[in-house]
DNA sequence: TAGGCCCATAAATCAGACGTAATCAAGGCC
DNA sequence: GGCCTTGATTACGTCTGATTTATGGGCCTA
Protein backbone atom coordinates (compact mmCIF):
# COMPACT_ATOMS: atom_id res chain seq x y z
CA UNK A 1 0.00 0.00 0.00
CA UNK A 2 1.71 3.08 -1.07
CA UNK A 3 -1.32 5.17 0.88
CA UNK A 4 0.78 7.25 3.69
CA UNK A 5 -2.01 6.75 6.84
CA UNK A 6 -2.83 10.18 7.12
CA UNK A 7 -0.22 11.65 9.47
CA UNK A 8 -0.84 11.40 13.16
CA UNK A 9 -4.79 12.82 14.04
CA UNK A 10 -3.69 15.30 16.63
CA UNK A 11 -1.24 16.66 14.93
CA UNK A 12 -2.40 17.13 11.58
CA UNK A 13 -5.78 18.45 13.21
CA UNK A 14 -4.31 21.01 14.97
CA UNK A 15 -2.13 21.88 12.45
CA UNK A 16 -4.40 22.09 9.72
CA UNK A 17 -6.57 24.08 12.20
CA UNK A 18 -3.90 26.62 12.97
CA UNK A 19 -2.43 26.97 9.47
CA UNK A 20 -6.05 28.09 7.75
CA UNK A 21 -6.68 30.43 11.12
CA UNK A 22 -3.76 31.82 10.16
CA UNK A 23 -3.92 31.93 6.32
CA UNK A 24 -7.62 32.86 6.97
CA UNK A 25 -6.67 35.98 8.91
CA UNK A 26 -8.26 34.72 12.24
CA UNK A 27 -4.99 35.57 13.72
CA UNK A 28 -3.50 38.47 12.40
CA UNK A 29 0.53 39.04 11.56
CA UNK A 30 1.51 40.03 15.22
CA UNK A 31 -0.37 38.52 17.14
CA UNK A 32 1.29 36.14 19.05
CA UNK A 33 0.09 32.52 20.41
CA UNK A 34 1.70 31.21 23.97
CA UNK A 35 2.20 27.26 24.13
CA UNK A 36 0.12 26.79 26.94
CA UNK A 37 -2.71 28.64 25.60
CA UNK A 38 -2.54 26.36 22.47
CA UNK A 39 -2.66 23.25 24.95
CA UNK A 40 -6.08 24.67 26.18
CA UNK A 41 -7.77 25.98 23.29
CA UNK A 42 -6.98 22.54 21.25
CA UNK A 43 -7.02 20.45 24.20
CA UNK A 44 -3.77 18.82 22.69
CA UNK A 45 -0.98 18.28 25.10
CA UNK A 46 2.46 20.62 24.85
CA UNK A 47 4.66 17.87 22.52
CA UNK A 48 1.69 18.13 19.75
CA UNK A 49 1.45 22.31 20.13
CA UNK A 50 5.18 22.53 19.84
CA UNK A 51 5.59 20.26 17.23
CA UNK A 52 3.10 22.02 15.22
CA UNK A 53 4.70 25.47 15.49
CA UNK A 54 8.21 23.99 14.54
CA UNK A 55 5.87 23.28 11.50
CA UNK A 56 4.17 26.56 10.94
CA UNK A 57 8.04 28.24 11.82
CA UNK A 58 9.53 26.05 9.04
CA UNK A 59 6.57 27.21 6.48
CA UNK A 60 7.23 30.99 7.37
CA UNK A 61 3.93 31.82 8.95
CA UNK A 62 5.03 32.20 12.05
CA UNK A 63 8.06 32.94 14.66
CA UNK A 64 9.07 31.84 18.12
CA UNK A 65 11.05 33.93 20.26
CA UNK A 66 12.16 33.51 23.89
CA UNK A 67 9.96 35.31 26.79
CA UNK A 68 7.57 36.21 24.20
CA UNK A 69 5.76 33.89 22.79
CA UNK A 70 4.88 32.41 19.25
CA UNK A 71 4.01 35.31 17.02
CA UNK A 72 2.72 35.14 13.35
CA UNK A 73 4.72 36.69 10.41
CA UNK A 74 3.13 38.61 7.91
CA UNK A 75 2.22 37.37 4.94
CA UNK A 76 5.36 38.41 2.62
CA UNK A 77 7.38 36.12 4.67
CA UNK A 78 5.03 32.91 4.52
CA UNK A 79 6.53 29.91 1.81
CA UNK A 80 3.56 30.43 -0.63
CA UNK A 81 5.00 27.77 -2.39
CA UNK A 82 4.14 24.49 -0.07
CA UNK A 83 1.39 22.88 -1.17
CA UNK A 84 -0.32 22.90 2.18
CA UNK A 85 -0.33 26.89 2.75
CA UNK A 86 -1.45 27.11 -1.19
CA UNK A 87 -4.34 24.38 0.40
CA UNK A 88 -5.41 27.05 3.31
CA UNK A 89 -4.97 30.01 1.45
CA UNK A 90 -7.78 28.01 -1.15
CA UNK A 91 -10.06 27.73 1.59
CA UNK A 92 -9.43 31.70 3.01
CA UNK A 93 -11.63 34.58 1.18
CA UNK A 94 -8.32 35.48 -0.72
CA UNK A 95 -9.22 32.73 -2.72
CA UNK A 96 -9.70 33.99 -5.94
CA UNK A 97 -6.43 36.70 -5.57
CA UNK A 98 -4.78 33.46 -4.85
CA UNK A 99 -6.09 31.98 -7.48
CA UNK A 100 -4.79 35.14 -10.07
CA UNK A 101 -1.82 34.96 -8.53
CA UNK A 102 -1.19 30.81 -8.92
CA UNK A 103 -2.84 31.11 -12.49
CA UNK A 104 -0.04 33.79 -13.16
CA UNK A 105 2.90 31.86 -12.13
CA UNK A 106 1.70 29.10 -14.60
CA UNK A 107 1.38 31.35 -17.72
CA UNK A 108 5.03 32.12 -16.69
CA UNK A 109 6.24 28.76 -16.14
CA UNK A 110 4.17 26.35 -17.89
CA UNK A 111 4.97 27.42 -21.43
CA UNK A 112 8.67 26.89 -20.84
CA UNK A 113 7.90 23.51 -19.47
CA UNK A 114 6.17 22.62 -22.76
CA UNK A 115 9.15 24.19 -24.62
CA UNK A 116 11.86 21.74 -22.46
CA UNK A 117 9.79 18.98 -22.48
CA UNK A 118 9.62 18.93 -26.36
CA UNK A 119 13.50 18.72 -25.85
CA UNK A 120 13.85 16.51 -23.18
CA UNK A 121 11.24 13.84 -23.22
CA UNK A 122 11.00 10.70 -24.74
CA UNK A 123 8.87 8.84 -27.33
CA UNK A 124 6.88 6.97 -24.78
CA UNK A 125 5.95 9.42 -22.35
CA UNK A 126 5.14 12.08 -25.35
CA UNK A 127 2.73 9.18 -26.82
CA UNK A 128 0.90 9.40 -23.50
CA UNK A 129 0.79 12.80 -23.40
CA UNK A 130 -1.22 12.80 -26.75
CA UNK A 131 -3.19 9.97 -25.68
CA UNK A 132 -3.98 12.27 -22.37
CA UNK A 133 -4.85 15.34 -24.50
CA UNK A 134 -7.29 12.99 -26.29
CA UNK A 135 -9.02 11.54 -23.29
CA UNK A 136 -10.04 15.15 -22.39
CA UNK A 137 -11.45 15.54 -25.61
CA UNK A 138 -13.32 13.12 -25.00
CA UNK A 139 -14.51 13.72 -21.39
CA UNK A 140 -15.16 17.00 -22.47
CA UNK A 141 -17.60 15.74 -25.11
CA UNK A 142 -19.53 13.57 -23.11
CA UNK A 143 -19.90 15.71 -20.17
CA UNK A 144 -17.67 13.91 -17.87
CA UNK A 145 -16.76 16.42 -15.42
CA UNK A 146 -14.43 14.31 -12.71
CA UNK A 147 -13.22 12.89 -15.90
CA UNK A 148 -12.71 16.04 -17.30
CA UNK A 149 -10.81 17.23 -14.29
CA UNK A 150 -8.62 14.19 -13.45
CA UNK A 151 -7.17 14.35 -16.98
CA UNK A 152 -6.91 18.11 -17.02
CA UNK A 153 -4.74 17.35 -13.86
CA UNK A 154 -2.53 14.93 -15.35
CA UNK A 155 -2.24 16.54 -18.91
CA UNK A 156 -0.18 19.35 -17.02
CA UNK A 157 1.41 17.41 -14.41
CA UNK A 158 2.88 15.28 -16.95
CA UNK A 159 4.33 18.08 -19.01
CA UNK A 160 5.97 19.68 -16.27
CA UNK A 161 7.27 16.09 -14.45
CA UNK A 162 8.70 15.57 -18.74
CA UNK A 163 10.48 19.06 -18.42
CA UNK A 164 13.52 17.41 -16.75
CA UNK A 165 13.80 20.23 -14.54
CA UNK A 166 13.31 19.20 -11.07
CA UNK A 167 11.69 22.94 -9.87
CA UNK A 168 9.01 22.98 -12.65
CA UNK A 169 8.27 18.94 -11.44
CA UNK A 170 8.39 20.24 -8.04
CA UNK A 171 5.23 22.95 -9.04
CA UNK A 172 3.39 20.06 -10.21
CA UNK A 173 0.88 19.89 -6.97
CA UNK A 174 0.50 23.35 -6.96
CA UNK A 175 -1.04 23.07 -10.38
CA UNK A 176 -3.11 20.64 -9.40
CA UNK A 177 -4.49 22.09 -6.25
CA UNK A 178 -4.90 25.48 -8.54
CA UNK A 179 -7.24 23.83 -10.89
CA UNK A 180 -9.21 21.69 -8.60
CA UNK A 181 -9.27 24.94 -6.27
CA UNK A 182 -10.57 26.42 -9.86
CA UNK A 183 -13.17 23.59 -10.18
CA UNK A 184 -13.96 23.18 -6.27
CA UNK A 185 -14.92 27.30 -6.11
CA UNK A 186 -16.86 26.73 -9.76
CA UNK A 187 -14.89 29.15 -11.24
CA UNK A 188 -14.22 27.19 -14.57
CA UNK A 189 -16.54 27.17 -17.02
CA UNK A 190 -19.23 24.55 -17.14
CA UNK A 191 -18.42 23.46 -20.62
CA UNK A 192 -14.85 23.52 -21.64
CA UNK A 193 -14.40 25.66 -25.11
CA UNK A 194 -13.34 24.05 -27.72
CA UNK A 195 -10.26 26.40 -28.40
CA UNK A 196 -8.91 25.03 -25.10
CA UNK A 197 -8.99 21.45 -25.89
CA UNK A 198 -7.64 22.20 -29.23
CA UNK A 199 -4.52 23.57 -27.50
CA UNK A 200 -4.09 20.52 -25.34
CA UNK A 201 -4.03 18.30 -28.27
CA UNK A 202 -1.66 21.11 -29.89
CA UNK A 203 0.82 21.01 -27.22
CA UNK A 204 0.71 17.32 -27.00
CA UNK A 205 1.68 17.04 -30.33
CA UNK A 206 4.28 19.49 -30.77
CA UNK A 207 5.79 17.76 -28.07
CA UNK A 208 5.63 14.48 -30.06
CA UNK A 209 7.16 16.03 -32.89
CA UNK A 210 10.14 18.02 -30.97
CA UNK A 211 8.86 21.27 -31.99
CA UNK A 212 9.78 23.10 -29.07
CA UNK A 213 8.69 26.77 -29.85
CA UNK A 214 5.08 25.53 -31.12
CA UNK A 215 4.90 23.13 -27.80
CA UNK A 216 5.74 26.65 -26.10
CA UNK A 217 3.39 29.11 -27.94
CA UNK A 218 0.33 26.56 -27.91
CA UNK A 219 1.06 26.58 -24.03
CA UNK A 220 1.46 30.44 -23.21
CA UNK A 221 -2.02 30.11 -25.22
CA UNK A 222 -3.71 27.79 -23.19
CA UNK A 223 -2.30 29.82 -20.03
CA UNK A 224 -3.55 33.19 -21.28
CA UNK A 225 -6.68 31.94 -21.75
CA UNK A 226 -6.99 30.41 -18.41
CA UNK A 227 -5.66 33.70 -17.03
CA UNK A 228 -8.35 35.43 -18.73
CA UNK A 229 -11.44 33.36 -18.11
CA UNK A 230 -10.84 34.02 -14.13
CA UNK A 231 -13.22 36.83 -12.95
CA UNK A 232 -11.94 40.37 -12.15
CA UNK A 233 -10.84 40.86 -8.90
CA UNK A 234 -12.53 44.02 -7.65
CA UNK A 235 -9.62 45.14 -5.50
CA UNK A 236 -10.21 43.96 -1.76
CA UNK A 237 -13.51 43.22 -1.46
CA UNK A 238 -14.47 41.15 1.42
CA UNK A 239 -15.19 38.31 -0.34
CA UNK A 240 -19.25 37.12 -0.99
CA UNK A 241 -19.23 34.43 1.37
CA UNK A 242 -20.18 31.31 -1.17
CA UNK A 243 -21.58 28.67 1.33
CA UNK A 244 -18.05 26.43 1.47
CA UNK B 1 16.12 44.20 16.48
CA UNK B 2 14.45 42.76 13.78
CA UNK B 3 17.20 40.08 13.88
CA UNK B 4 15.79 36.56 14.45
CA UNK B 5 17.74 35.25 17.44
CA UNK B 6 19.02 32.66 15.35
CA UNK B 7 16.32 29.70 16.32
CA UNK B 8 17.31 27.49 19.10
CA UNK B 9 20.82 26.25 19.06
CA UNK B 10 19.63 22.65 19.62
CA UNK B 11 16.82 22.56 17.17
CA UNK B 12 18.54 23.89 14.12
CA UNK B 13 21.95 21.93 14.31
CA UNK B 14 19.99 18.85 14.42
CA UNK B 15 17.75 20.44 11.37
CA UNK B 16 20.64 21.82 9.68
CA UNK B 17 23.01 18.34 10.52
CA UNK B 18 20.24 15.81 9.05
CA UNK B 19 18.76 18.20 5.93
CA UNK B 20 22.44 18.65 4.07
CA UNK B 21 23.00 14.41 4.98
CA UNK B 22 19.72 14.07 3.21
CA UNK B 23 19.86 16.52 0.50
CA UNK B 24 23.68 15.45 0.08
CA UNK B 25 22.77 11.76 -0.01
CA UNK B 26 24.21 10.55 3.06
CA UNK B 27 20.83 9.02 3.77
CA UNK B 28 19.71 7.36 0.26
CA UNK B 29 16.28 7.56 -0.23
CA UNK B 30 14.23 4.56 1.14
CA UNK B 31 16.97 4.55 4.83
CA UNK B 32 15.35 4.83 7.85
CA UNK B 33 16.02 6.71 10.55
CA UNK B 34 14.88 5.93 14.15
CA UNK B 35 13.63 7.81 17.06
CA UNK B 36 15.80 6.86 19.59
CA UNK B 37 18.63 5.85 17.37
CA UNK B 38 18.95 10.21 16.55
CA UNK B 39 18.94 10.51 20.15
CA UNK B 40 22.08 8.22 20.37
CA UNK B 41 23.79 9.76 17.05
CA UNK B 42 22.62 13.48 17.94
CA UNK B 43 23.27 13.61 21.77
CA UNK B 44 20.13 15.37 22.32
CA UNK B 45 16.49 14.33 23.83
CA UNK B 46 13.73 13.20 22.21
CA UNK B 47 11.78 16.07 21.93
CA UNK B 48 14.44 18.14 19.63
CA UNK B 49 14.89 15.24 17.58
CA UNK B 50 10.93 14.44 17.41
CA UNK B 51 10.43 18.37 15.98
CA UNK B 52 13.48 17.84 13.78
CA UNK B 53 11.98 14.94 12.07
CA UNK B 54 8.32 16.32 12.26
CA UNK B 55 9.83 19.77 10.59
CA UNK B 56 11.83 17.46 7.62
CA UNK B 57 8.23 15.48 6.93
CA UNK B 58 6.68 19.13 6.93
CA UNK B 59 9.51 19.55 3.44
CA UNK B 60 8.77 16.46 2.17
CA UNK B 61 12.38 14.82 2.98
CA UNK B 62 11.44 11.95 5.41
CA UNK B 63 7.85 10.25 6.05
CA UNK B 64 7.14 8.64 9.29
CA UNK B 65 5.68 5.21 10.07
CA UNK B 66 4.45 3.58 12.81
CA UNK B 67 6.07 0.50 13.45
CA UNK B 68 8.95 1.39 11.07
CA UNK B 69 10.28 4.15 11.69
CA UNK B 70 10.96 7.41 9.95
CA UNK B 71 11.83 7.01 6.19
CA UNK B 72 13.97 9.12 3.55
CA UNK B 73 11.49 9.69 0.32
CA UNK B 74 12.69 10.06 -2.68
CA UNK B 75 13.94 13.37 -4.41
CA UNK B 76 11.01 14.05 -6.08
CA UNK B 77 8.86 14.33 -3.37
CA UNK B 78 10.96 16.95 -1.82
CA UNK B 79 10.12 21.02 -1.32
CA UNK B 80 12.50 21.86 -3.80
CA UNK B 81 11.11 25.30 -3.80
CA UNK B 82 12.17 25.77 0.35
CA UNK B 83 15.04 28.17 0.91
CA UNK B 84 16.15 26.09 3.29
CA UNK B 85 16.03 22.56 1.18
CA UNK B 86 17.32 24.88 -1.69
CA UNK B 87 20.57 25.80 0.59
CA UNK B 88 20.81 22.03 1.50
CA UNK B 89 21.36 21.11 -2.16
CA UNK B 90 23.54 24.01 -3.28
CA UNK B 91 25.76 22.39 -0.45
CA UNK B 92 25.67 19.18 -1.81
CA UNK B 93 27.67 17.82 -4.78
CA UNK B 94 24.76 18.21 -7.03
CA UNK B 95 25.42 21.93 -6.42
CA UNK B 96 25.65 22.25 -10.56
CA UNK B 97 22.73 20.47 -11.39
CA UNK B 98 20.66 22.26 -9.18
CA UNK B 99 21.93 25.48 -10.26
CA UNK B 100 21.03 24.80 -13.66
CA UNK B 101 17.73 24.05 -12.40
CA UNK B 102 17.22 27.09 -10.70
CA UNK B 103 18.49 29.38 -14.15
CA UNK B 104 16.35 27.37 -15.88
CA UNK B 105 13.21 28.60 -13.30
CA UNK B 106 14.49 32.15 -13.21
CA UNK B 107 14.65 32.12 -16.84
CA UNK B 108 10.92 31.45 -17.29
CA UNK B 109 9.31 33.42 -14.04
CA UNK B 110 11.44 36.54 -14.07
CA UNK B 111 10.56 37.80 -18.00
CA UNK B 112 6.82 37.78 -16.86
CA UNK B 113 7.85 39.67 -13.53
CA UNK B 114 9.46 42.14 -15.19
CA UNK B 115 6.60 42.63 -17.41
CA UNK B 116 4.22 43.07 -14.65
CA UNK B 117 6.64 45.23 -12.61
CA UNK B 118 6.09 47.60 -15.76
CA UNK B 119 2.48 48.02 -15.80
CA UNK B 120 2.18 47.93 -11.71
CA UNK B 121 5.05 49.28 -10.17
CA UNK B 122 4.92 52.99 -8.44
CA UNK B 123 6.97 55.77 -9.76
CA UNK B 124 9.06 55.50 -6.94
CA UNK B 125 9.90 52.23 -6.72
CA UNK B 126 10.48 52.05 -10.72
CA UNK B 127 13.04 55.07 -10.21
CA UNK B 128 14.64 52.67 -7.26
CA UNK B 129 15.04 50.05 -9.67
CA UNK B 130 17.18 52.77 -12.09
CA UNK B 131 19.35 53.72 -9.64
CA UNK B 132 20.34 50.13 -8.47
CA UNK B 133 21.18 49.08 -12.09
CA UNK B 134 23.59 52.14 -11.71
CA UNK B 135 25.02 51.14 -8.71
CA UNK B 136 25.54 47.53 -9.88
CA UNK B 137 27.45 49.34 -13.08
CA UNK B 138 29.21 51.17 -10.71
CA UNK B 139 30.02 48.50 -8.53
CA UNK B 140 31.61 46.49 -11.39
CA UNK B 141 33.47 48.95 -12.50
CA UNK B 142 35.10 49.98 -9.62
CA UNK B 143 35.92 45.97 -9.20
CA UNK B 144 33.80 45.53 -6.19
CA UNK B 145 32.56 42.18 -6.39
CA UNK B 146 30.70 42.41 -2.86
CA UNK B 147 28.96 45.46 -4.06
CA UNK B 148 28.04 43.92 -7.11
CA UNK B 149 26.61 40.51 -5.68
CA UNK B 150 24.40 42.55 -3.09
CA UNK B 151 23.21 45.07 -6.15
CA UNK B 152 22.48 42.13 -8.00
CA UNK B 153 20.66 40.16 -5.74
CA UNK B 154 18.77 43.51 -4.79
CA UNK B 155 18.10 44.58 -8.48
CA UNK B 156 16.29 41.03 -8.88
CA UNK B 157 15.17 40.43 -5.54
CA UNK B 158 12.83 44.08 -6.32
CA UNK B 159 11.46 43.42 -9.75
CA UNK B 160 9.96 40.21 -7.91
CA UNK B 161 8.51 42.20 -5.35
CA UNK B 162 7.42 44.98 -7.35
CA UNK B 163 5.36 42.47 -9.91
CA UNK B 164 2.59 42.55 -7.57
CA UNK B 165 2.26 38.86 -7.71
CA UNK B 166 2.85 37.04 -4.07
CA UNK B 167 3.66 33.81 -5.66
CA UNK B 168 6.44 35.20 -7.68
CA UNK B 169 7.51 37.65 -4.69
CA UNK B 170 7.73 34.39 -3.21
CA UNK B 171 10.74 33.22 -4.94
CA UNK B 172 13.05 36.24 -3.94
CA UNK B 173 14.76 34.00 -1.55
CA UNK B 174 15.29 31.38 -3.45
CA UNK B 175 17.09 34.15 -7.06
CA UNK B 176 19.07 35.44 -3.87
CA UNK B 177 20.40 31.83 -2.93
CA UNK B 178 21.01 31.08 -6.56
CA UNK B 179 22.97 34.01 -7.08
CA UNK B 180 24.92 33.53 -3.72
CA UNK B 181 25.58 30.18 -4.25
CA UNK B 182 27.00 31.08 -8.24
CA UNK B 183 29.39 33.49 -6.36
CA UNK B 184 30.07 31.30 -3.51
CA UNK B 185 31.24 28.15 -5.94
CA UNK B 186 32.68 30.89 -8.27
CA UNK B 187 30.00 29.87 -10.98
CA UNK B 188 30.10 33.32 -11.97
CA UNK B 189 32.69 35.19 -14.45
CA UNK B 190 35.01 37.24 -12.33
CA UNK B 191 34.67 40.39 -14.77
CA UNK B 192 30.70 41.04 -15.27
CA UNK B 193 30.34 41.83 -19.09
CA UNK B 194 29.41 44.93 -20.43
CA UNK B 195 25.89 43.07 -22.07
CA UNK B 196 25.21 41.48 -18.72
CA UNK B 197 25.14 45.73 -17.16
CA UNK B 198 22.97 46.95 -20.34
CA UNK B 199 20.62 44.54 -19.63
CA UNK B 200 19.90 45.17 -16.28
CA UNK B 201 19.79 48.81 -17.40
CA UNK B 202 17.27 48.24 -19.69
CA UNK B 203 15.16 46.31 -17.93
CA UNK B 204 15.18 48.97 -14.78
CA UNK B 205 14.55 51.86 -17.69
CA UNK B 206 11.83 49.99 -19.50
CA UNK B 207 10.19 49.19 -16.60
CA UNK B 208 9.93 53.21 -15.80
CA UNK B 209 8.80 53.89 -18.93
CA UNK B 210 5.50 51.27 -18.40
CA UNK B 211 7.18 49.33 -21.78
CA UNK B 212 6.12 45.80 -20.92
CA UNK B 213 7.46 44.15 -23.95
CA UNK B 214 10.49 45.63 -23.56
CA UNK B 215 11.12 44.66 -19.66
CA UNK B 216 10.45 41.10 -20.45
CA UNK B 217 12.39 41.02 -23.79
CA UNK B 218 15.25 42.42 -21.33
CA UNK B 219 15.11 40.07 -18.47
CA UNK B 220 14.69 37.25 -21.03
CA UNK B 221 18.13 38.00 -22.73
CA UNK B 222 19.47 38.36 -19.47
CA UNK B 223 18.78 35.11 -18.01
CA UNK B 224 19.34 33.70 -21.11
CA UNK B 225 23.20 34.86 -21.03
CA UNK B 226 23.13 34.05 -17.14
CA UNK B 227 22.04 30.14 -18.64
CA UNK B 228 24.22 29.85 -21.13
CA UNK B 229 27.16 31.05 -18.89
CA UNK B 230 26.79 28.10 -16.62
CA UNK B 231 29.24 25.33 -17.08
CA UNK B 232 28.03 22.61 -19.00
CA UNK B 233 26.91 19.94 -16.45
CA UNK B 234 28.23 16.22 -17.73
CA UNK B 235 25.68 13.54 -17.52
CA UNK B 236 26.35 12.54 -13.56
CA UNK B 237 29.49 13.53 -13.31
CA UNK B 238 31.33 12.80 -9.37
CA UNK B 239 31.44 16.41 -9.40
CA UNK B 240 35.10 17.45 -8.94
CA UNK B 241 35.22 18.27 -5.41
CA UNK B 242 36.13 22.28 -5.53
CA UNK B 243 37.56 22.41 -2.03
CA UNK B 244 33.99 23.81 0.11
C1' DT C 1 17.76 61.16 30.59
C1' DA C 2 20.93 57.44 29.72
C1' DG C 3 22.90 53.34 31.00
C1' DG C 4 23.20 49.08 33.31
C1' DC C 5 21.30 45.51 36.69
C1' DC C 6 17.56 42.32 38.16
C1' DC C 7 13.71 39.41 37.63
C1' DA C 8 9.55 37.41 35.84
C1' DT C 9 8.33 34.88 31.82
C1' DA C 10 7.75 31.68 28.14
C1' DA C 11 10.21 29.04 25.14
C1' DA C 12 13.87 25.21 24.91
C1' DT C 13 15.37 21.05 26.59
C1' DC C 14 15.34 16.84 29.15
C1' DA C 15 13.37 12.49 31.07
C1' DG C 16 10.05 8.87 31.61
C1' DA C 17 5.55 6.80 30.99
C1' DC C 18 1.68 5.07 28.52
C1' DG C 19 -1.35 4.70 24.21
C1' DT C 20 -1.75 3.11 19.50
C1' DA C 21 -1.32 1.12 15.18
C1' DA C 22 1.13 -1.50 11.87
C1' DT C 23 4.18 -5.46 10.98
C1' DC C 24 5.47 -10.15 11.23
C1' DA C 25 5.05 -14.78 12.27
C1' DA C 26 2.80 -18.62 14.29
C1' DG C 27 -1.12 -21.30 14.17
C1' DG C 28 -5.53 -22.93 12.58
C1' DC C 29 -9.02 -23.39 9.01
C1' DC C 30 -10.54 -24.37 4.26
C1' DG D 1 -0.60 -26.07 0.25
C1' DG D 2 -2.45 -21.63 0.65
C1' DC D 3 -5.15 -18.14 2.96
C1' DC D 4 -6.91 -15.99 6.93
C1' DT D 5 -6.91 -15.01 11.83
C1' DT D 6 -4.62 -13.69 15.82
C1' DG D 7 -1.45 -12.08 19.06
C1' DA D 8 3.07 -10.36 20.36
C1' DT D 9 6.29 -6.98 19.12
C1' DT D 10 7.92 -2.58 17.89
C1' DA D 11 8.51 2.29 17.07
C1' DC D 12 5.89 6.22 16.54
C1' DG D 13 2.34 9.22 18.93
C1' DT D 14 0.85 11.52 23.00
C1' DC D 15 1.02 13.03 27.68
C1' DT D 16 3.17 14.95 31.84
C1' DG D 17 6.47 17.07 35.09
C1' DA D 18 10.81 19.19 35.94
C1' DT D 19 14.69 22.03 34.68
C1' DT D 20 17.43 25.31 31.89
C1' DT D 21 18.00 29.38 29.17
C1' DA D 22 17.52 33.66 27.06
C1' DT D 23 15.16 38.02 26.94
C1' DG D 24 11.91 42.00 27.37
C1' DG D 25 10.79 45.25 30.54
C1' DG D 26 10.89 47.38 34.89
C1' DC D 27 13.84 49.53 38.26
C1' DC D 28 17.65 51.69 40.04
C1' DT D 29 21.63 54.58 39.81
C1' DA D 30 24.64 58.19 37.88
Amino acid sequence: MDTPPAASRLHSRVLDELGVAICGGTFPPGTVLSVDELVERCAVSRSVVREVLRVLAALGLVEARRRVGTRIRPAADWNVFDPQVIRWRLASDQRLAQLRSLTELRAAVEPQAALLAAQRTSPTDAAELVALAAKLWAAAESGDEAGFLAADIEFHRRVLLHSGNEMFAGLHELVAESLTGRHHYHLMPVHPDRRALTLHADVAQAIQRRDADRARDAMTALTQQIHDELPEVEGRAPSQRLGF
